[in-house]
DNA sequence: AATACATTCAAACAGTATGTTGAATGACAT
DNA sequence: ATGTCATTCAACATACTGTTTGAATGTATT
């Protein structure tokens, strides 16, 4: 299979690129590592794996190119190795909404469920940054949010929005963003905020897809900025 | 593994996407169904597969999201389930171009060798197109030319190319393209070209590349257009 | 109805992936 | 040096993939 020609042998190699995105759990390291590179036992935790499965789905990664990892220290921190894998997950995603109907079964009856408005487009959200006009809330982890964020953005973790609905507005347009399309966490903060009678809708992807289009970003721990 | 959560599910149909695309025999048909809907047996042929192992490649793809297929008379036909599926490919190719050593090495050692100028871009050949001034080579096989290409492209698929050699202009320059990046044939053909004293170039891609672009394109087999 | 043909399915095999366990490595701290 | 901690490696059981073979399906043709 590997190598009757040149360019069966470059499929090969594309094949396993493709492989490498082939995996559930290796797709939501993926989705982590977008947001910051991170150690090998901060993603096992937070993907719900052993540290030996994560660093072997890691490794894997990385031989197909996906990945590059540097020591520091004791911990070794992995991260993409090409803004272009983020488009591949991209693409999956769209051929998925598009062409499986699973997809679409799941779209309709969990994610609108929460919340069947119109996300917020990035230009949109760019352009009422500016001029002020809303409060954009950021529901991922905190070390998550301290890694790089929207400018202004107020971090209320999803655990504990309920406890913290106080410091959100009610007059103002509240946009809530977490790590990406279908993060589970904008999708409950929305759902969670609507219910409390907040004016919530969601950007209509993540704090990666923010900073990849070039858009400005802030970062630190601070909550005024 | 396939279901804690919503996104959990959503990940693994997104990785059978992946998955899908993650075997070179399956790439390879991909880039034939790029050219044009074909039967499995045409397919098979091409892709030097046993007709029952093609199909079950195509079933798998078909699950996935990727392909569809009609029934035409005796044979089925598949083609692209959507465009999306060529820009899945084109991000598996940048990663692998940029990330991965031994694509980088295939690049150089074969294909370099075959032709190291800088291809021709499609803008740029769209606009010495409308001047007149170059003649384009289509060197895939007849069918697949006649199915689309490039306007005023003239067919001479590269296994005729030495004995068709005085069809060729020896003055203006030759664009030369096939299937797409690594389709080995527009090498060969610019290789074989400039060695009998051709200026010949390649175009950056293939044709599904310049029709996915919306830049014009012609049909049928005539030579003339 | 009988035949031919294209495709799919089912069963079988070898080969590869996944996830677990426990041991090995490498880096820092004392 | 010794111990500790994060990561990787090796070995294993289990499940999935890729391919071949031959039979089954479904569609045209006679």
């Amino acid at each position: 299979m590997s190598s009757q020609g040149p360019k069966q042998l470059l499929y090969a190699r594309f094949a396993e690129v493709a492989k490498a995105l082939g995996h559930g759990h290796r797709l939501e390291i993926l989705e982590l590592l977008a947001q910051t590179e991170r150690s090998v036992e901060a993603l096992a935790e937070r993907a719900g794996l052993s540290v030996a499965n994560a660093s072997q789905h890691l490794r894997l990664m990385r031989r197909a190119g996906l990945l590059t990892s540097r020591r520091d220290g004791k911990r070794v921190l992995y991260r993409l190795s090409d803004p272009a894998v983020l488009d591949l997950v991209a693409g999956l995603r769209r051929v998925g909404e598009r062409n499986v109907a699973e997809v679409r079964d799941v779209v309709a009856g969990y994610f609108q469920k929460r919340d069947g408005l119109e996300p917020v487009s990035r230009r949109e959200l760019a352009q009422r940054l500016k001029e002020g006009l809303v409060t954009v809330l950021d529901v991922r982890p905190a070390d998550e949010f301290a890694a790089g964020h929207l400018p202004r953005a107020v971090n209320i973790p999803l655990r504990e929005l309920s406890r913290r609905l106080r410091d959100l507005p009610k007059s103002r347009e509240i946009v809530a963003y977490c790590r990406g399309p279908y993060c589970v966490l904008a999708f409950e903060a929305a759902a969670l905020l609507r219910k409390h009678g907040f004016k919530v809708r969601r950007l209509e992807d993540g704090y990666p897809e923010w900073r990849a289009a070039g858009l400005p970003i802030a970062q630190g721990e601070a909550a005024g900025d």
